[in-house]
DNA sequence: TCAATAGCTGTCTAATTAGTCAACTTTTCA
DNA sequence: TGAAAAGTTGACTAATTAGACAGCTATTGA
């Protein structure tokens, strides 16, 4: 972008960071909400109060902007991800897993439905993560189970359906919000709600896969 | 429709319904697949292979058309949330809920998917329907469980946590199938897949609840 | 057979879309 | 302080959008 022999008396602004960041935040929530396709570029510029042209300026296109949107969600999933570590018992690892996803949809819903848009549209534009990073992840964790199906720690279930499991279960208290809210007659889901669903998760995902606890 | 005092020598044709069948097919892959606001009429013209003006000869607009395709999708819905009967043993009420979940994963996916995106965007277009039928139904099967655990039939665990666990499961294998397509290593899900799911989720919920079987 | 109605579609329109650009203001630092 | 670069934005464009409509063909039943 800057010629090579400019020694030009600016430097790279920290401007630059808070727009970048404000139209993120504004285009998460609405491609979260409307998928690539169905968000525009006018209505993430009136979410977060910039000319449209200001996101121009920072993102070269709307395709630009949802991949940064994506690599942004995909940088927290991450850390949820590394959360199921190998040592420990399983009751352990498994309980603090579950937490861990479980605040993740507190903390996080937005990010959870824009990964569930996105799966559901049949990830186009997650090929090269899910081929990668986690495809890698997943054979590991496999194996973390399938040791703990060998010591006769936990009864002999496919591991992939029981992390299948997890994740459908945890996730869906951020996805499936609105469902939840009319079956259980609460205006929104409070912590301590979230707290309870963890629970039950927890109890029936360790007894129904015999871990001791 | 028919103006009241018309004796005109011609009955409402059949033509009518497979024409609108067509339509109605073609749209709800495009709207599972980009939402209401991303799916476009001309998209779902070609891919019923209908000049776009058919389409608008047969639905007023775009919004009436999303909301026959919600309409179809709802009705297949409600015949599986009506296999949860309440009497028999626990096991095999369960047992044949989750079996039925599955299936309709498998032979209905884009229906799944269709449901999923109106629920991850707020569900706008649906809370009619959910503060009716859907209500109604939760609180009837509530109930149910309360009386298992209350005979010892089950442990006492909130039963809305074990009904979302299992609705989160079971969609999982439709509305995240890229997902598991990478993880499992596999082209595509076959019904023995779909089978070996059914089982893994059936063994954790039953005993995962301590329900004898 | 024929007239009445259902069914169909090419062509148009007004609104919205993503993206461009040149002119402008603000920030930086030597 | 001043000039260079970063940051900003109103006004534009070409493409796409949902939808309207007039005129057409196909189907029906008496």
């Amino acid at each position: 972008m800057t010629t090579s022999l400019s020694r030009g008396p600016y430097k790279p602004g920290r401007i630059r960071e808070q727009s970048r960041d404000l139209i993120l935040q504004a285009a998460e929530a609405e491609f979260a909400c409307h998928g690539f396709r169905g968000a525009t570029m006018q209505r993430i510029a009136e979410s977060a109060q910039v000319p449209k042209a200001n996101i121009h300026y920072y993102f070269s296109n709307k395709l630009s902007l949802y991949g940064s949107v994506l690599e942004n969600t995909l940088n927290l999933w991450d850390t949820v991800f590394n959360e199921l570590s190998s040592h420990d018992e399983p009751a352990d690892v498994l309980s603090r897993y579950i937490d861990a996803k479980i605040n993740f949809s507190r903390t996080h819903p937005t990010a959870s439905r824009l990964f569930a848009k996105e799966m559901i549209s049949g990830a186009p534009h997650l090929s090269a993560y899910l081929q990668q990073d986690y495809r890698l992840w997943f054979k590991q964790r496999m194996s973390v189970f399938e040791s703990w199906i060998a010591q006769g720690k936990m009864d002999n279930i496919d591991p992939a359906h029981v992390i299948f499991m997890i994740w459908a279960s945890t996730q869906y208290y951020a996805d499936f919000e609105p469902q939840i809210l009319i079956a259980t007659q609460t205006e929104q889901l409070t912590e301590q709600a979230f707290i309870n669903a963890a629970s039950s998760i927890k109890q029936i995902i360790l007894k129904g896969c015999g871990i001791k606890y």
